[in-house]
RNA sequence: GGAAGGGUGCCGGAGUGGACGAACGGGACAGUCUCGAAAACUGUUGAGGUCUUCUGGGCCUCCGUGGGUUCGAAUCCCACCCCUUCCGCCA
């Protein structure tokens, strides 16, 4: 969330954030976050000041009954027990406001970093590197989409997959099957230089999916365990950035540097009917996620790293790429900075969007409580998070399979990916 | 799932109703001593909120979490969470 003393000292700044980001309900949303917020201050002003006398007034009841005088305590003890009176309708009018006052904020999104391009929709995000590896022109062998392939091959079973778990749910076999883990093996290899690998539940604690960003706002798109009050992941992000959530890390332990595989849930909500052949939407899936908590100044400097670093797992891939930028119509409501990278499949004649990069500041750390201690400065400072798709196994898959595919209709295994493959080098025809 | 014990500051650990934001020890930092260091000695050392006549000060909150009792709670009561050990179950 964002900071509420920047909305109480620059309102202006914070309106015009959100105007960038096309929404102007959300300035209404602002203008009541404020107001309640000045009466929660007023209200616990005097809330506080009650509970000063209430314990100078105590102090003084100890006093008088060490000194036997019982008399006199016993008026103070009925005179500050009417305060508490008061005190307690202050104390619960105070919660209810302040309440409220969190759960707007945790619903007003992020701040568009300043260079963030304008637009109202994806159709605005500009391109900013790319495209690479595209052809002018693909042989009909390329132009056959991944779940006709698949099928041929026997690399994808989705019928099987359904009856077990129903719509939306998909099944890898044989060469397909190891294909897909071969995807996590290769992108986690290739960040293992600098990135701490980590197994995380996939499972967390609705505090957890708060600190992301998730809830309130879009409890739709999780699976919910309700009876353990347990959420699936829809992304290693999740636990990751609550990895060191309500801790005070040292500054010289930062940028902290995570990478985990984990399956990811997601209900697609707002999508059912969207994408249901193939590999290009599910509900379950695999992915390599890496993740940075920096300070602020080391923000930028990340998001440019994680962006390469996942640049360079598809073009060690061979396929054809292009990066492009989120615009501020476009961008998630956590998001700072985002930068994605799509791959062209031919059989589809779409781009598929891969990976994602994001800058948070310290919209999540805040929420998770990630803070960092300057050694000689007193106090703490809120630290930020960046994260990215390092790869996401679906549709990389159906990329490879797409682009790779061969007149016999074979698909070629890319060089870098053969030693995971027990050195198979290609997934042969029927 | 059952039983027992426990959760206090950077760490260890005391504290079972009144001057406790918390003894004591350790650590860290600063100073004294020293050519320098060690040792010793002295001092400092949590976070968050809010107000302010603001390079300072006032007030409030925080002893696992949330409730309750009380004039007053780290301390008493209730619920929950987590940890340890034993039993059960189990990959």
């Amino acid at each position: 969330m964002i900071d509420i003393r920047l909305l109480r000292n620059q309102p202006d700044l914070v309106r015009t954030a959100m105007a960038r980001r096309g929404s102007p309900e959300l300035v209404a949303q602002l203008d009541e976050t404020l107001a309640l917020d000045e009466r929660a201050r007023e209200i616990v002003a005097r809330r506080d000041a009650i509970r000063a006398q209430v314990n100078d007034l105590s102090k003084q009841v100890g006093a008088l009954r060490k000194a036997g005088d019982t008399e006199q305590a016993e008026a103070i003890q009925a005179q500050s027990r009417a305060l508490g009176d008061e005190e307690r309708t202050l104390a619960a009018e105070y919660d209810d406001v302040q309440a409220k006052v969190r759960d707007l904020l945790l619903r007003i999104p992020n701040l568009p970093h300043p260079d963030a391009p304008d637009g109202a929709s994806d159709h605005d995000n500009p391109i900013v590197k790319g495209p690479f590896g595209l052809l002018d022109e693909y042989p009909e062998h390329q132009r056959v989409p991944h779940w006709e392939t698949a099928a041929a091959l026997g690399i994808l079973d989705n019928e099987r997959a359904t009856k077990i778990s129903g719509a939306m749910f998909t099944m890898q076999r044989g060469q397909g099957a190891t294909l897909a883990r071969a995807l996590c093996q290769y992108a986690l290899d290739m960040n293992a230089d600098a990135f701490e690998e980590i197994r995380p539940p996939s499972l967390v604690t609705t505090a957890t999916l708060t600190a992301t960003g998730q809830l309130p706002k879009f409890a739709d798109d999780a699976y919910a365990i309700e009876r353990d009050d347990l959420w699936a992941i829809p992304t290693a992000e999740v636990p990751l950035t609550s990895l060191y959530g309500g801790e005070v890390l040292d500054e010289t332990q930062l940028p902290v540097r995570m990478m985990a595989y984990t399956p990811c849930y997601r209900r697609e909500a707002g999508s059912a009917g969207r994408d249901t052949r193939g590999m290009l939407r599910a509900h379950e899936f695999d992915k390599v996620e890496i993740l940075a908590v920096t300070t602020p100044a080391q923000g930028a400097d990340m998001l440019v790293e994680l962006r390469d670093r996942a640049e360079r797992l598809i073009s060690g891939l061979g396929l054809p790429y292009r990066i492009i930028e989120i615009c501020t119509g476009d961008m998630g409501q956590s998001h700072h900075r985002s930068f994605d990278i799509e791959v062209y499949a031919p059989g589809c004649d779409n781009w598929l969007e891969v990976s994602s990069v994001s800058w948070f500041l310290d919209y999540q750390s805040r929420r998770a409580d990630i803070r960092f201690r300057t050694a000689g400065e007193k106090g703490t400072q809120i630290a930020n998070t960046l994260n990215g798709s390092a790869l996401a196994v679906p549709r990389v898959w159906a990329a490879i399979v797409e682009n790779y595919r061969q007149p016999d209709g074979s698909v070629t295994i890319p060089e870098i990916l053969r030693p995971y493959m027990r050195g198979a080098t290609q997934i042969p025809a029927g």
